[in-house]
DNA sequence: GACGTTGTTATGCAAGTGTATAAATATTGG
DNA sequence: CCAATATTTATACACTTGCATAACAACGTC
C-alpha cells in the first residue's frame, strides 16, 4: 500500500499562470459551455488544484471575465493583422480584411463556441453586454473607415448615412458566414465562404475588389 | 406561529403543464443561461414543484432539449408565416420575408439569449449540432427556392451553384443583421435593420424586389 | 358520497459547487 | 546550507445540484 505523498509542483511566474488558467478556462467553455467551467475542472486542465485559482483572481467571476475579455481581443486583434499585412489599394485591402475574417483562424469551432457561451448571456448580464457593444462597434468602425477609404479611393461621394449603412451590412454578412463557416464549415469548399462574402460585398458596392484573374 | 400544510395545488391537463414547464426554462435560460436552468429554479417559475419535472421529462436533459426544439420551431414559423401572408409577385414575396425576419417579434432579445446559449454547446454536443444543422439547412432552401422563383420572375437565368451561393449570402445578411439587432437593437432606426437587408440583398441580386413608392 | 387513480408535493440523498483556511513545499537571498 | 516568503496543495464547509422515493390530495367514476 503506497502512502500518497503530497503533490510535487513548480511555481510558475504570476503572468504564466494567470495565461494558463484563463486559456483552461476557454478551453472548459469551449468544451462543456459555462456550466462545464468549474473551478475544479479549469484547475485540473491547468494541470494545478482548485485552491490555486483563488491565488490569482478574486473569484471564479473574475477569471471568466477575463477569459472573455481575452478571447475577444484575440478575435479583433486576428482581424487587425490582415490590415496590416496588405497593400495600399483600399479595395484589395478591403477584400483582403474580408478574405481573412472568413477563414481559419478566425472561422473556428473552438473560438465559435467559446463565443456563444458568453454571448447568450450578454443580452441580461450589463458588464457582457457592454463588453460586446465595444466589441462590435470596434469592429464596424473598421469597416466602414475601410469602406470610406474605398470610396475615396475609386472618386466616388457617400454620404455618413450612406457609409454607416454599407458598415452595417457588411458586418452583417461577415458575422453571418462567420456563424455559418463556424458551426458547418464542412458544408462549404474550402475558401467558399470568403468567395461569396468578397462576391456580395462587390455587389452591394457595385465595384470589384480584386483584380481580374482570368479575364 | 402557524402550522405549514401541505400546498394546494391544481391538476393541469398534461399538454398545458409540459408547455408551461418549457417556457418556465426558456425563460430561465433567457435571464441567467444554461446555468440558470436548474430544476428548482424552472419548476418555482412554473408555480410548480422541482419533482414534478420528473414526472413529465425523463430528466432535465430531455426538458432541454424539448425547450430548443421548442424555440427553434416558433423562429421558422415566424418566418414562414410572412410567406403565406404576402402576395404572389415572387420579389414582394422575398421582401416581406426578409422584412419579417428583421422586425420584432423575430428580432427579440429573449430568443436571442436562448439562441445563444443553446448554440454555444452545438459545436461539442451532437444532438443540439444536427438540430442546429437542420434548422439552418431548412432555412436556407426556403430562402433558396424564394430566389429561384424572383430569377425566374424575372426572366433571368441562374446556375445551381449561383443560387446555392445566393443564398448562403442571403441567409448570412438575415443572421448577421437579426444577431446585431437583437444585441444591440436600440442602436437601429425603426426597421433601419429591414431596410438595410432589402436594400443589401437588392444590390446583391441586380434587381428592385419594392415598388418605387416615392420616385 | 366513498373510492381508486395519478398528478403533485415534500423530503432525503449523494455528488458537485464556490470559497475559506491551514499546512506544506518550492524558490530566493543571504 | 539556512531562513524567509509566498506559491501551491490539501482539507473542510455550507450550499446547490439532479434525482429517487414516499406521502398526499385533487379529480373522475361508481
Amino acid at each position: 500500500m503506497t502512502v500518497a505523498g503530497r503533490r510535487k509542483f513548480r511555481r510558475e511566474g504570476e503572468e504564466r499562470r494567470r495565461q494558463d488558467l484563463i486559456e483552461a478556462t476557454l478551453d472548459c467553455v469551449a468544451e462543456h459551455g459555462l456550466q462545464g467551467a468549474t473551478v475544479r475542472a479549469i484547475a485540473s486542465r491547468a494541470g494545478v488544484t482548485a485552491g490555486l485559482i483563488r491565488h490569482y483572481f478574486p473569484g471564479k467571476e473574475e477569471l471568466l471575465q477575463a477569459s472573455y475579455a481575452t478571447i475577444m481581443g484575440r478575435m479583433t486583434e486576428l482581424a487587425k493583422t490582415a490590415l496590416a499585412t496588405v497593400e495600399q489599394d483600399p479595395r484589395r485591402r478591403l477584400a483582403a480584411f474580408l478574405e481573412a475574417s472568413l477563414v481559419p483562424p478566425v472561422i473556428d469551432v473552438r473560438t465559435f463556441s467559446i463565443w456563444g457561451s458568453f454571448i447568450g448571456r450578454a443580452g441580461s448580464d450589463p458588464a457582457l453586454g457592454v463588453a460586446h457593444r465595444a466589441g462590435y462597434l470596434g469592429f464596424r468602425d473598421e469597416v466602414e473607415t475601410l469602406v470610406a477609404e474605398v470610396f475615396s479611393g475609386s472618386g466616388r461621394l457617400a454620404s455618413a448615412g450612406e457609409l454607416r449603412r454599407h458598415a452595417i451590412a457588411i458586418n452583417a454578412i461577415i458575422d453571418g458566414l462567420w456563424v455559418e463557416g463556424c458551426l458547418a464549415g464542412d458544408m462549404f469548399e474550402n475558401g467558399e465562404l470568403a468567395e461569396i462574402g468578397i462576391g456580395s460585398v462587390e455587389a452591394m458596392l457595385g465595384l470589384r475588389l480584386r483584380r481580374e484573374e482570368l479575364a
